[in-house]
DNA sequence: AATGCGGGGGA
DNA sequence: TCCCCAGCATT
């Protein structure tokens, strides 16, 4: 039985987290709310620190709900995807004024506070409260797929994988079962090179046994697009602009800047950049200039004092390509 | 159904 | 470099 053996596995393979320390069934909830947030797309290894410093300082849903911004956000400071930060806090509220201060132990309610999708009202669910559901993440999705080998468009659409999930089984041992399946992609089922050897389910792998553990995934297509950034000087100040022109990083601080097209991306630059960001690639030039038609709602900012703001990295990073011509 | 959101780690 | 990570919200 897949259950067995997996559960099985998972009891003498675990990791040993700080979210899965024993504790009051009060205290559990809190810990599977932090590190599920903190989770979302972003590894074990990286949040661990994250996690440990959070409790110490926010230990419960009280203090949470209470915390200020800053102090919010300082924890946050690094993890990326910061919205989950201040979700996290809007969750906490809610659970205190609408749930006297218990996380609701069911999928539906659980989707109803901010920043809690499908995945995570699912594993909240199983995690916490060991309800009979299994989360689809990265790793469960991929593990899912080998074992089915599954390739096709039709094959790996969401809807089908969650009814390919039954394959998996049922357990008293939900909140370990959901945890086991997850350790294990993560683990084992990696996305390259899996462990295949130390997995205790190979005999029901229909990739193993085809010897193919490719995962097919939908392609992403990345666009190129080309940007004439200009740096404004003043002395020791450059010229940050409110983002209220492009759709990405909306409303924060970015270098000015227009869309250009291809040619006159080649033509015209004093100094060329790559940025990478999300799924965009952008080929920045960059245009030095002193004061000339100052842009609205411009600030100006002290270069050496750049780090003391909030900036986002696209913007540190043209930042920083350019500031020994300074 | 696509796309934007951040940043880090590993190959 | 590129790919992926215990995804979510918006369009």
């Amino acid at each position: 039985m897949i259950t067995k053996k997996i559960l099985n596995w998972y009891d003498n393979n675990k990791r040993s987290l700080p979210w899965r320390a024993r504790c009051s069934a009060k205290k559990k909830e809190y810990f599977t709310l932090v590190s599920e947030f903190m989770l979302q797309q972003t590894q074990v290894k990286t949040v661990i620190p994250y996690f440990n410093n959070f409790l110490k300082d926010i230990p419960n849903l009280q203090s949470l709900a209470k915390v200020s911004e800053a102090k919010l956000l300082k924890h946050w400071q690094g993890l990326g995807y910061y919205s989950r930060a201040k979700n996290l806090k809007k969750s906490a509220k809610m659970i205190i004024d609408n749930y006297s201060g218990r996380l609701p132990n069911n999928f539906e309610e659980l989707k109803k506070l901010p920043g809690v999708g499908d995945y995570t009202a699912s594993a909240v669910s199983a995690i916490a409260f060991n309800q009979q559901i299994i989360p689809l993440d990265g790793n469960i999705e991929r593990v899912l797929k080998r074992i089915l080998n599954l390739k096709t468009e039709e094959e790996i659409k969401k809807e089908n994988l969650h009814k390919q999930k039954k394959i998996f089984g049922k357990t008293s041992r939900s909140s370990d079962y959901a945890q086991a399946l997850m350790e294990i992609g993560a683990l084992l089922c990696k996305p390259k090179n899996p462990y295949c050897y130390k997995c205790p389910i190979t005999k029901n792998c229909l990739s193993f046994k085809r010897k193919d553990f490719e995962i097919k995934k939908k392609d992403k297509k990345i666009i190129d697009k080309f940007y004439l950034a200009t740096l404004y000087k003043n002395n020791n100040q450059l010229l940050l602009i409110k983002n209220d022109k492009f759709k990405f990083l909306k409303n924060l601080l970015i270098f000015p800047m227009k869309e250009i097209t291809q040619s006159d991306s080649l033509l015209k630059s004093s100094k060329k950049l790559n940025v990478k960001m999300s799924n965009m690639n952008m080929n920045i030039s960059i245009d030095f200039s002193y004061i000339k038609n100052k842009p609205k709602n411009g600030m100006w900012i002290e270069k050496t004092k750049l780090e003391n703001y909030m900036i986002p990295t696209f913007t540190k990073k043209i930042f920083a390509s350019v500031k020994h011509n300074l």
